[in-house]
RNA sequence: UGCGGGGUGGAGCAGUUGGUAGCUCGUCGGGCUCAUAACCCGAAGGUCACUGGUUCGAGUCCAGUCCCCGCUACCA
């Protein structure tokens, strides 16, 4: 390995914490703990000192909203999923140095120290704001907690950050007659004071490290996010919250309040090491503090997913930078978002294959999972899992041309040599070849992985076994044999030094058939620098018995998943039978009249451009034909409305929206979920008929 | 609304500083039989989202349009 692909000498390795309020499931390990995973078993293999630290993010407003959607407490929610993530990723075989929770007092500890540290240089902005307080439950309301009539569209049940009726994003105290979902009751102002970090500040020292300095560094699409941020400008944030659980700012005056959990979630990554520090009895600020010498500071990478990137590129940075002693990421691979089956992975849905029922489901097939995940990393675009994908890459790549060439050329050795490694007549062109191919390879691979081409590394990896099997279908032992004994030796020695390469190389990526691997040889090679050099099995070495590496996915076993996540759908589509609308006020019969409602029909429909709800619909009203915008399209497609029947307010006042004067309603029953549907005659009317 | 990323043969993806469009899987045909009917060879299949422009020449640069995903800050 030069040293030019790896200059430092020490790497910091972090993956993003999982938040604890749910398991892991595929698309987070596609995110940021596999491609870590690859990088830091490279590193390893390469004899760098790396510590590749993780934990559970266990703060924050969602844990406490899960605590009481079930009845329990936030610190039974955190024990209970830290629990769960920890064993699925040790299971999975995720080689972090440790795996942390930032509800442990080091963590704790060291983030009221990075507050305070701020706070005495006086970075911080303080600002004292009016914020929506229940009287009942002695707190301040998260944005989320208040709900009232939207001050647009004058509909009920906006929420405190945004009305989703007409999608307008709102201040709280927008709001009219503004609810507590706590209480029930009207919330009042109260004043609160908190601790902004002055990020526009930092916004020209941001310009010069990122933009400057990181235009060759980053991923496009990371830094074409930042630059975006950049470029719109950047506010001071609150550093603090009006929060009953996290960690407590450590000022007298703040009594009650929480550091801002992307205050301390990052920080979760240096407690974290220094635990691992302490357990291990190493020096955590050799991880994470500037040296003495710039050329001994560490190289600090995050593994993220994509939507974290403006924390771990620009407000992370700036805390670390605010602080001084700290080192600056050197890069930030992101990851875009994995699919599922045609759809985005959902928590609330189901949608989703989870870590721990995979394990349970898929006893041992760890590299399996590995295998088809790194060669589907969205790591340039959003990418997609699909059981049927997952059965053929494990089908036609896993056993067919890795497992099967590893178990042909040991199945050979012992076949006709007793399992020996024998050496034969002299090297042909052919396997002058081979080996200068093998040369290549590991090179490539590694150049790969330093430049976070996950995918295109493990292609490298299947690409040698590939080759391999060309040169036995080439060399036709099975017909030498016959013939000329002495050639097959050779042939069997550079097939049996190949796959001790390949073995070697696979490690970062499927650790487990490595391993394997290396019984089945006889043989261990932890060191990256051995592939590709001179022969790893000597002559007359004895090696272990063959056995399968992979075995094959049924089309049952796709058929059990793809009903497990059929089924899932429909639960979920069942269970909503939650948070029906409250009632409203009484109305007299003759308000009701006032409605003109009418059954019409639909005669043409299209997509209103540059929206994501609005369709432009054409309504027979029976008294004329008219233009009516609805914000339908994320549930039908023009096509298939066109000629159905609909009811209408026809009375409704016109309104612009989007530059089309919209003359009406549609009326559509909407369930909790926001799924919409059409309240219509159930058979065919005559349009302009009274509905009443 | 603004911004960022993406839109390449049936599927999943590469395409570095512009110079005849590649890979894996699938399909079809052939070979082989050591191997988990696995392996090897060959073939078919793309107007590189669309429209203009720069250029001797553009998937690759510029402008505009459409579609998909994400972000748009105090709810991780």
């Amino acid at each position: 390995m030069s040293n030019k692909a790896l200059p430092f000498k020490r790497y910091t390795v972090t993956s993003a914490l999982p938040y604890a309020n749910g398991p892991l499931h595929i698309g987070h390990l596609a995110g940021a703990y596999i491609p870590a995973d690859i990088y830091v078993r490279f590193l390893r293999l390469n004899g760098k000192d790396v510590v590749y630290v993780c934990g559970s993010d266990e703060h924050g407003a969602a844990i406490t909203i899960k605590a009481k959607k079930e009845g329990t407490t936030p610190q039974a929610i955190i024990d209970k999923y830290h629990a769960q993530i920890k064993a699925s990723f040790e299971q999975f075989g995720i080689s972090f140095d440790i795996y942390h929770r930032t509800s442990e007092r080091v963590h704790h500890e060291l983030s009221q120290e990075f507050f305070l540290n701020l706070y005495e240089k006086g970075e911080f902005i303080e600002q004292v704001t009016e914020q929506y307080y229940d009287e009942d439950y002695h707190q301040f309301l998260a944005d989320r907690y208040i709900t009232g009539t939207c001050p647009n569209c004058k509909s009920e049940g906006a929420y405190g950050d945004q009305c989703e009726k007409c999608g307008t994003s709102l201040n709280p105290t927008d709001l009219i007659n503004p609810i507590s979902t706590l209480s029930g009751k009207p919330p009042v102002l109260r004043e609160t004071k908190h601790w902004y970090l002055p990020l526009d500040k930092y916004q020209p020292w941001l310009e010069q490290w990122l933009l400057e300095g990181k235009r060759d560094v980053l991923k496009s699409n990371v830094y074409g996010q930042c630059r975006s941020w950049l470029k719109s400008g950047l506010q001071p944030r609150s550093m603090t919250r009006d929060l009953d659980w996290g960690v407590d700012v450590p000022l007298d005056e703040a009594k009650g309040k929480k550091l801002y959990v992307w205050l301390d979630a990052p920080i979760g990554y240096i407690s974290a090491t220094k635990q691992w520090a302490l357990d291990t009895g190493n020096d955590w600020e050799k991880y994470w503090k500037k040296q003495a010498n710039p050329a001994d500071n560490a190289c600090l990478i995050h593994f993220i997913g994509k939507d974290n990137i403006v924390f771990h590129c620009i407000t992370f940075p700036s805390i670390l930078h605010a602080h001084g002693e700290y080192i600056l990421p050197e890069n930030v691979p992101a990851n875009e978002f994995l699919n599922l089956e045609g759809d985005k992975l959902s928590t609330s849905r189901n949608h989703a294959v989870w870590l721990h029922e995979y394990l349970d489901e898929f006893p041992n097939k760890q590299d399996e999972l590995r295998y088809v995940l790194t060669s589907i990393l969205p790591e340039t675009a959003d990418s997609e899992f699909t059981w049927k994908d997952f059965q053929a890459r494990i089908n036609n790549e896993l056993v067919a041309i890795l497992g099967n060439f590893v178990n042909r050329v040991l199945v050979l050795s012992h076949k006709y040599f007793g399992g020996k490694v024998v050496v034969g007549s002299e090297l042909t062109d052919t396997d002058r070849f081979i080996f200068s191919e093998l040369a290549r390879y590991p090179k490539h691979i590694a150049g790969s992985i330093t430049q976070f081409r996950f995918r295109e590394a493990l292609a490298q990896v299947m690409n040698v076994a590939r080759l391999g099997n060309k040169y036995l279908a080439d060399a036709e032992p099975w017909k030498l044999i016959k013939t000329d004994e002495e050639r097959v030796k050779t042939v069997l020695n550079v097939s049996l030094q190949l796959t001790a390469n390949l073995a070697v190389i696979a490690q970062p990526f499927l650790p487990r058939t490595a391993q394997k691997m290396f019984e089945m040889l006889n043989f261990e090679g932890y060191d990256w620098n051995l592939a590709g050099g001179d022969p790893l099995l000597p002559a007359g070495h004895q090696l272990g018995e063959a056995q399968l590496l992979f075995e094959k996915i049924t089309d049952k076993q796709v058929d059990v998943q793809l009903a497990k996540l059929s089924n899932a759908k429909a639960v979920a589509s069942i269970q909503p039978a939650k948070a029906v609308a409250e009632a409203k006020g009484n109305v007299s019969f003759e308000e009701f009249v006032k409605m003109d409602i009418r059954a019409g029909k639909i005669l043409a429909a299209e997509k209103v451009a540059k929206t994501k709800k609005l369709l432009k619909l054409t309504i027979d009203t029976g008294l004329d034909q008219r233009t009516v915008v609805s914000g339908i399209a994320e549930f039908f497609s023009p096509e298939e409305i066109v000629g159905k029947q609909v009811s209408i307010l026809v009375n409704l006042e016109p309104r612009e929206i989007k530059g089309i004067t919209s003359q009406g309603m549609i009326l559509m029953a909407e369930d909790a979920d926001g799924r919409l549907d059409f309240v219509a005659p159930q058979s065919a009317v005559q349009p302009g008929s009274v509905v009443r």
